[in-house]
DNA sequence: CGTGTTTACCGCCATG
DNA sequence: ATCATGGCGGTAAACA
């Protein structure tokens, strides 16, 4: 197997969960996947770097970074300094030749922008900035609701713990999926969220974060196993059964109904390829009642059925 | 697997 | 007149 070096290029004020999260998502791949990867933090300062919350980190000189497979830009609050550094911006372009591919995550974006690598391409960016973004790099066709984007060799993520996601598609390329799933499970999070592309989860591709909808169905996914029909909804809406229901369906694009059974799948889901617990449990907890009602929804739904959904992946041997 | 019951959804219409 | 609302009844699907 082929080791790979991993660059992850930070500055001050940097945001610590952006460089932490995919650095950990990366060791986590090598507990099953020994030597799979190398993992180097570099700056144009060798030395202590301060992020944006005042803990430091070591990083190593750019030079360290000269024959790495991939080079990942974190992002942050000091980003506004760097992507205006020629130094950095040279050092970018010069990494695009040489490298595989590139990546950022969060804000780190604005130095891959600024140095033109995303001309012209699809990318994304934390979505409190993404139309100051869209401002600056009119030539980048940005993609705000996605958690992630590849296109061809360069790939971008959205805010934070999206960089996760991104780290284990990275790893999944390079590994295949049993190993990113294996490693999604160690570090507790989704190998795949479900609802894919949201930065807001598959709920709000249902209701407009601004919508009236948008809060119900976050309270409602916070207590699955209550009853939750339509009559119930309607009423903590205050809102006639039938009319809540037109409206619903209007906003959203949904019934009710569907909604609520695509929470509870979207949290079978999640149970099921993150625990052991048994399907009753699972069903129990998701509101599903029994096994069996929570079977026919997956048939309908996904067309497979819940033990589908189960990781088969055997315990790292350092934890076994 | 068949069967009675409940639920969701939608068209229609009345109201304001 | 237009629009949001809400009640009624039929139908289809899911449940028991």
């Amino acid at each position: 197997m082929t080791m790979r070096s991993i660059a992850f290029l930070v500055f001050p004020g940097f945001q610590i969960l952006d460089l932490t999260g995919p650095l950990a998502a990366f060791e986590m791949a090598g507990l099953f996947a020994p030597d799979a990867y190398r993992l180097v933090t570099i700056a144009a300062t060798a030395g202590a770097v301060a992020s944006s919350s005042g803990l430091c980190i070591q990083a190593e000189a750019l030079s360290r970074a000269k024959r790495c497979d991939t080079l990942i830009v974190v992002g942050g609050d000091g980003i506004r300094d760097v992507f205006r550094d020629t130094m950095l911006l040279r050092f970018v372009q010069g990494m695009a030749r040489r490298t595989r591919r590139i990546a950022s995550v969060c804000s780190g974006a604005y130095l891959l922008a600024a140095a033109g690598l995303l001309d012209g391409r699809a990318a994304t960016t934390h979505w409190s900035r993404a139309a100051d973004f869209a401002r600056r790099f009119p030539d980048v066709r940005v993609e705000a609701d996605r958690i992630f984007v590849r296109d061809g060799d360069i790939w971008t993520s959205a805010g934070i713990s999206a960089g996760i996601d991104l780290a284990l598609a990275l790893v999944e390329c390079d590994l295949g999926e049993d190993v990113a799933r294996a490693a999604a499970r160690q570090l507790v999070v989704y190998h795949r969220r479900p609802g894919g592309q949201s930065q807001f989860s598959a709920l709000l591709d249902l209701a407009q974060p601004q919508s009236r909808f948008d809060a119900l169905l976050h309270r409602a996914r916070e207590r699955l196993t209550e009853r939750l029909s339509v009559e119930d909804l309607a009423d903590e809406m205050a809102m006639s059964p039938r009319n809540f229901s037109r409206a619903f369906a209007r906003e959203t694009g949904t019934s009710p109904a569907r909604a609520i059974e695509r929470l509870r799948l979207e949290a079978a889901r999640a149970a099921l390829d993150n625990g052991v617990v048994s399907l009753a449990v699972v069903a129990s907890q998701t509101g599903f009642g029994d096994a069996d009602r929570m079977r026919r929804a997956f048939m309908r739904i996904y067309g497979r059925t819940p033990l589908a959904f189960r990781s088969h992946v055997t315990q790292p041997a350092a934890l076994a």
